[in-house]
DNA sequence: TCGCTGTGCGCAAAGCTTTTCTTTTGCAGA
DNA sequence: TCTGCAAAAGAAAAGCTTTGCGCACAGCGA
């Protein structure tokens, strides 16, 4: 208690009682903590044993003000931290974390006023970067009055092509499910998925279209179901197609809970899965794809690995070594019953 | 491009530089736009002039080395940010950046080594608290090695009971939903829940046992079902149900997948919810509850208030009035259509 | 006109670490 | 024993902001 007295503002250890345990003066014990400079090794094992023993710690805060370095980046997101950003920031952190970095969490829920705070905040605290995160694939207006710190984009890229973005391959992704179904030998296959305003609902669209008309296949009922993204529109939609092309043997959904919807009118309704009709998925959302009945075959997006590769360029970029432009991460199929 | 030449080490905008604009002192500078000090107005707004048009903002580095504070405080989750420990991190968040302090994320991943070494990292950066949060509301051991640095437990309380935690009321949680039921009339409940190695399972159990004993009403099957959390055991355990104690007019389920997969089942087996048989979940987990048949009527446990309160009471800690012991807050009932 | 009061602003120290430069110490060779 | 060099350790500055203290000057009363 006396002892803590002694101390400093900040309440804990400092250098200077290091080295005045060690009998050296601040800069050696520096240097004998930080393997640096030149000196006797009992002199450094000296420092080191006083450093055990105060349990000392080098603050932070006047590190970076020397350095310039912070070692700290931002990590801003637009969606509460939802089902999508929660695993791209996951592997974000686990890429910094590595590297000793930490990672200040900013949650805008949305709101510009929000962004624009937490902007001037990270700023303020001199992060090395910052990584912008969303809940969905459309993409963004840039952060402004960013003052020249390296950011990156993950999943909701940025409408400016000359930032950085790392986003999920949505063609890809659509590819590996139709490709996968056509391979299994179905022919006629339904589309649901959710809002045509949503790029990711209309890019997979396209490519399942795309591929749909190279193959000898045909798009049951002529066209994609829009809709929402919602269980309730897959049973809904999936009684329709029923209804309007029975010959059906195949749905590719736009994601796991419209699948899932998808999945429950088919067997309600007296058709067996796969063996009827095959269910693809697309998120691997795993509570929902396993709850199904039966377990879905689904498209993982990888979403750590997008942070991951976001974490690795925002790290490349604060090294000075930036890269502009959109990267994609390629998806992969999730092969379970439904298909 | 010479402008950003000139600049010091950390590349932006310092005090100095405001001052020289100004004209004045960086002292003066410093206070005019503190507020603090006396001086002409014009000064001052001629030191506000100058740091807006240079977009000047102090380093907070340098700040905090001086004031001991770093308006950061470290947030320690276990479980890679689940769906309960996210809600939590949302309302601690919330109303910390109202105070204008800042999160450090750090998901240990249930990992004791990680933990250490963010505690490590923690202490470096001079936090002025931490929060630690969790998947379960099992009490856990304590941090150690924290020198006194605030620490309040939300969810998943401590162990040590002179630590702060809020914790979620398991008890009124049940005692909600079994009093529910029990005032409409139902007589015959059957309680299926998680494993009984669980706290949360236990202590509804128990209540729910307690409760029932108390009214004229029947426990259904004479016992618990403990099981699982998943769709799975509640489709499978309420098909149990059925068969031995076919009069069961109530199920009362440890959270909402197992009242959904309960659900499906009654559903299934030509039951009507809530008509015959009613259903009441826990966690308002809203993908779970809404996509269920019928949506579900469960137990809410305020996960964001828990988290709001946690980070009240840590600030209250910080600024040395730190109250110990464990604070419970109340559950709400949210009412749907399955009860 | 002198001295006092009070306002306005500058000076400098504190806060902690890293790094460069300088000084001291120790040893070897002459 | 003295000189010189290398190795070891110390001194000091830099990095940026805040704050207490003190100085200078203006204005007013005697």
């Amino acid at each position: 208690m006396t002892e803590t007295d002694r101390r400093p503002t900040t309440g804990r250890v400092t250098l200077a009682e290091v080295a005045g345990m060690a009998g050296v003066s601040v800069g050696t014990a520096s240097k004998a903590l930080n393997g640096s400079g030149r000196m006797r090794p009992e002199t450094r094992q000296r420092v080191l044993d006083a450093a055990r023993r105060l349990d000392f710690q080098p603050n932070e805060a006047a590190r970076s003000l020397l350095g310039g370095r912070t070692w700290t980046v931002g990590l801003i997101t637009t969606d509460g931290i939802g089902r999508f950003s929660t695993p791209v920031l996951l592997g974000a952190e686990d890429a910094l974390g590595a590297g000793k970095i930490s990672v200040l969490l900013c949650d805008t829920r949305g709101d510009a006023i929000r962004e624009r705070h937490y902007v001037e905040t990270l700023l303020a605290r001199r992060v090395d970067g910052i990584i912008v995160t969303g809940r969905r694939t459309d993409p963004r207006e840039p952060l402004n009055g960013l003052r020249g710190v390296p950011t990156v984009y993950a999943l909701t890229p940025s409408t400016d092509s000359s930032d950085m973005s790392v986003a999920s391959d949505d063609e890809g992704g659509a590819r590996l499910a139709v490709e996968y179904l056509i391979g299994a030998g179905r022919r006629r296959i339904a589309h649901i998925t959710g809002p045509a305003h949503h790029a990711a609902a209309r890019h997979r669209a396209r490519l399942t279209e795309d591929l749909i008309g190279q193959a000898s296949v045909e798009l049951s009922g002529g066209r994609v179901h829009f809709g929402d993204w919602s269980e309730a529109w897959g049973r809904r939609a999936a009684h329709t197609v029923l209804r309007t092309a029975p010959d059906t043997d195949a749905f590719f959904c736009g994601n796991d809970q419209i699948a899932r919807g998808a999945a429950d009118t088919l067997r309600e309704e007296g058709h067996r899965v796969p063996e009827d009709i095959a269910v693809i998925g697309y998120d691997n959302w795993d509570t929902m794809a396993l709850a199904s009945r039966p377990p879905l075959t689904t498209v993982d997006m990888n979403l750590p690995e997008i942070g991951r590769i976001a974490a690795l360029r925002l790290l490349n970029a604060i090294d000075g070594r930036a890269v502009s432009g959109v990267e994609t991460v390629p998806c992969r199929l999730v092969i379970r019953d439904s298909a």
